[in-house]
RNA sequence: GGGCGAUUAGCUCAGUUGGCUAGAGCGCAGCAUUGACGUUGCUGAGGUCAGUGGUUCGACUCCACUAUCGCCCACCA
């Protein structure tokens, strides 16, 4: 006998060993089954487990469980990421705040990788452990780390394709500087947030200079200023057009001098400030860009005015040393005292900080490596393409298909402002760049070069290049990958769970990693393997709070934590709660009641059970029994219809990631139809332990994806079952019919009654007199007598055909059968007239509307004939009922 | 500046090719009847589907515009 609740506590750790131990989670290479497969994202080895992994991990074990069970080769790939700059941050901070080292990398390059690689190893342990708790059923034997010598190999052998196909580069290019971590980073990992700042307005060229009026240039980073090598305008723009291509000479204040040559360049905005831009072409990728299309035109070379920790470079003597700000606050002052500054206006600009610390980006000129986006180098379909291109048609021709669609346009306009991406890093921890040089010589390989002197690059590659790679350099054969004599395409070609698994078929995750991660792996795997590395991308929402807030892990109010709420909650009801009601690419609001609700649920699954349990053994039942046909009641072939539908329903919902749809309907099946309905049912003489048995059985496995835990803990106390859940066929629709429609009738009777009782104000625990006349229904009521009875608290029960209408008594009508419960002593005649009547004028509304619609010959001519005779039925159900109960007022 | 999403009951949300007198859960109100469940049962109240106009026999659903909120993208210095 169970327990009277259900405390998932109890049982969720037990269970997931058992399972992890038997090894159900582990798919097989070699079975002929189709595959299934989905990559896991893997989550930031040093991460801990937050509401955005468990969602993920809930959708992700929803879909392989019941693929699993529908009898596909499901392959469930877990993993961790290194998460490059990410991971390296902490270890320093670790460093300098609990050892006290000032600077770490004094420590040199090989001490501090192997300080971060044990750092990671300790922590790994952690989201691991927490990755369990969810229930996830993903196959450990597996599991992969972006740092695994396997997926190094694949790293590598990418890079030299690319750099062999010219793809990868190496340039001086103005790039994102993030002053605090000492990195480059690519375009994606830039964030813009608005801050008021100062747009200072100053004379830039005099009057005496340019020969009439003097212009003035608008800047928020006057600073920069003294990097300037041109002046740009709008060749249109009148007021400057008599200027363009003469150069002049400016001294700042402090002395430096600098020569400007005055251009003309579309981009320019004539409305916005003066109309007249300065230009340094080393502090501002867009300067940069004008000055490289007018670099002929333009008679200085740009200087470098800031350099890596935001400082002033000593091109600018008369500034060294001073961050940039308090250069820009002596510059100002400098031109106020020569009478130079004009204004000084507040106003609201785009400041771009880092995505990852979250400091200001110093736009900054760099050697560094880059991956050629537009270059058509790359074969596919028979046809040369770019990596952008290829990025386009894959989605377009639908190889790839977005859940929901709507963010393909958000990934098409990404692409279209596509540029280079560059992918090297300032920073020790990650993947090195197979580069090596010396004196003037590049070699560029998997594996250093034999001779010695050769110095390898000493940048690592942008944390996305090797996840961009993740759904396959996970599956190849990791002995394979330690010959360097055997290439790519032979590792592939003889990797068995590369063969079997890839292209995977799902890819979840969340919509906010679409470019910085879908977008990679679409572009570095089709480029280097030639396949797609998966076929539906299924996009989830973020996790907000109950008001809508982004949860941040630095306030525990707003945040949820998932290890908490599985303590007190367990881990099937967070579950449910993050997968009900949330739709693709739509955020969902998580809070405390809701989760309640579906522990609740699970709750009353256990006892429902545990009530079919009960019967079972009392019946000594030890074995699933057949169902007979000729046994079953009409509840038995009500339920067994309902049961039929929520499965083919619930089938075809998950095939279509429907998984929102599926929980509800699920739920609303155990709760409403099998609880309410034929549980209680049951309680009569009607009882049929085969039918309860079944329904039961079928409910544990339709939920099991969805409430791993709780239905395999049921399903061990069901009698004659061997085998554990996880590993149960999903189940087929039964190809019998049933009926069941007097179950309908009953019901409809036996909520009415409810309804009067209710309305009437007769105690529930007062036993009434019914008359009921049931015309051509009277058969079916006479055989469901007890039920009534039971359901409807009713002492006796007068059932006729027909027959004269009961005065004062309290009726309604439903499916032509007429209810009456005799009012004497119980009811307030007044009010029953009332109600009565009020419910007449109501239908006859209704009615009124019907006719109109089906005397329109517009309807009746364009509408679907089936519509027109839904419409007619209902009026005439419509007109019966109110003849009924028209009478039945004539009896007041 | 461009694009996207949201707006349905007090709250959180469903509503799938336009066709049930618009649904659920929670909350609220009233009442309690157990072969299991008070983490329960029964019943009820509560909605001009953001607004305006259009298409249609018919619009929560499609189109246009407006409003409010949110998000993404973009080289206004």
């Amino acid at each position: 006998m169970l327990p009277s609740t259900y405390e998932a506590k109890k049982y969720e750790d037990k269970i997931y060993k058992i399972w992890e131990d038997s090894g159900f989670f582990k798919a097989d290479v070699n079975s002929d089954k189709e595959p299934f497969t989905i990559s896991m994202p893997p989550p930031n080895a040093t991460g801990v487990l937050h509401l955005g992994h468990a969602v993920m991990l809930a959708i992700e074990d929803i879909l392989i469980r019941h693929r699993r069970m529908k009898g596909y080769e499901a392959l469930w790939l877990p993993g961790t990421d290194h998460a490059a700059i990410a991971t390296e941050s902490v270890v320093i901070k670790n460093l300098k705040n609990e050892e006290g080292i000032a600077n770490p990398r004094s420590l040199g390059r090989e001490k501090l990788v192997k300080r971060i690689a044990e750092y990671v190893k300790k922590s790994q342990g952690t989201i691991r452990s927490q990755i369990r708790k969810i229930g996830a059923s993903c196959d450990w034997s597996r599991e992969k780390y972006t740092m695994d010598q396997s997926l190094n190999r694949c790293v590598n052998e990418v890079f030299k394709k690319m750099f062999n196909d010219k793809l990868i580069y190496k340039a001086e290019r103005v790039v994102n500087w993030d002053v605090s971590l000492q990195t480059t980073i690519s375009d994606d990992e830039v964030e813009y947030i608005e801050k008021e700042s100062i747009l200072y307005t100053f004379e830039y060229l005099s009057a005496k200079q340019t020969g009439g009026e003097p212009i003035f240039v608008a800047t928020s980073r006057p600073e920069t200023k003294l990097g300037d090598t041109a002046l740009a305008v709008h060749p249109d723009d009148n007021r400057y057009k008599h200027l363009v291509g003469q150069t002049f000479d400016v001294v700042w204040p402090g002395g430096q001098e600098i020569k400007v040559t005055i251009i003309a360049d579309h981009t320019v905005d004539r409305k916005f400030g003066t109309g007249v831009v300065g230009i340094t072409p080393f502090h501002s990728k867009t300067d940069y860009e004008m000055w490289q299309r007018h670099k002929d035109k333009i008679k200085s070379k740009p200087i470098q005015v800031i350099n890596e920790d935001g400082k002033i470079t000593d091109n600018v003597k008369s500034y060294v040393g001073m961050t940039a700000e308090e250069c820009r606050n002596e510059f100002v002052e400098g031109l106020r005292k020569e009478g130079k500054l004009k204004s000084e206006k507040k106003y609201i600009q785009q400041l771009s900080i880092s995505y990852r610390s979250k400091k200001p980006i110093e736009p900054l000129p760099k050697l560094q490596w880059f991956i050629d986006v537009n270059k058509e180098v790359v074969e596919w379909n028979n046809k040369k393409m770019s990596l952008k291109q290829i990025m386009q048609e894959v989605v377009r021709k639908k190889e790839i298909q977005i859940i929901p669609d709507r963010f393909e346009k958000i990934y098409f306009n990404w692409i279209d402002n596509l540029q280079d991406w560059c992918i090297s890093r300032q920073i020790w921890w990650g993947h090195r760049i197979p580069v090596w040089y010396k004196e003037n010589k590049t070699y560029v390989d998997i594996q250093p070069p034999k001779e010695q002197g050769w110095e390898q690059d000493t940048d690592t590659l942008d944390t996305w290049f090797s996840s961009a790679l993740w759904t396959w350099s996970t599956l190849v054969d990791t002995k394979l990958t330690k010959d360097f004599s055997i290439s790519l395409e032979d590792i592939l070609k003889n990797s068995p769970e590369f063969q079997k698994f890839h292209p995977t078929h799902v890819m979840e995750t969340g919509y906010d990693i679409i470019f910085f991660w879908i977008a990679r792996m679409i572009l570095m795997t089709t480029y280097s393997i030639k396949q797609i590395p998966f076929k539906t991308v299924y996009l989830h929402g973020l996790i907000r709070t109950r008001e809508g807030k982004k949860m941040s892990k630095s306030d525990p109010k707003t945040c949820i934590d998932p290890l908490n709420i599985i303590e007190q909650y367990g881990a099937d009801a967070l579950r449910m709660s993050m997968v009900i009601g949330n739709t693709p690419g739509n955020d969902m609001r998580l809070y405390e009641e809701k989760i309640r609700g579906y522990r609740n649920f699970t709750n009353k699954l256990w006892n429902a059970s545990r009530f079919v349990l009960t019967i079972l053994e009392e019946k000594k039942i030890t074995n699933e029994q057949p169902i007979k046909q000729e046994n079953l009641s009409d509840s038995d072939q009500w339920i067994l219809n309902k049961l039929n539908l929520t499965i083919k329903t619930a089938d075809k919902n998950l095939m279509e990631y429907k998984i929102s749809d599926t929980g509800q309907l699920l739920y609303n099946f155990l709760w409403n139809d099998f609880c309410d309905w034929y549980l209680e049912l049951s309680k009569g003489p009607k009882q049929n332990p085969a039918v309860l048995y079944h329904v039961l059985k079928n409910i544990l496995i339709l939920l099991h994806p969805i409430t791993p835990y709780v239905t395999e803990e049921i399903w061990s106390h069901l009698p004659g079952q061997k085998n554990m859940l996880i590993k149960t066929n999903y189940p087929a629709p039964d190809k019998r019919e049933y009926n069941g429609l007097s179950t309908e009738k009953i019901i409809n009777v036996i909520t009415k009654i409810r309804q009067l009782r209710a309305e009437n104000k007769i105690e529930p625990a007062r036993k009434i007199p019914i008359t009921i006349f049931g015309h051509e229904h009277l058969e079916t009521l006479k055989e469901n007598k007890s039920e009534i009875l039971r359901l409807a608290r009713v002492s006796e029960l007068t059932l006729e055909e027909k027959g004269e209408k009961l005065s004062n008594a309290s009726t309604e009508v439903v499916n032509g059968i007429e209810i009456f419960i005799p009012l004497e002593g119980l009811v307030d005649t007044k009010k029953e007239k009332e109600r009565l009547t009020k419910e007449i004028s109501n239908l006859e509304n209704y009615l009124k509307s019907l006719k109109a619609k089906l005397s329109n010959t517009k309807f009746t001519d364009n509408a679907p004939a089936e519509i027109v005779k839904g419409e007619k039925k209902k009026m005439k159900e419509a007109e019966e009922k109110l003849e009924k109960m028209k009478e039945q007022l004539a009896q007041f």
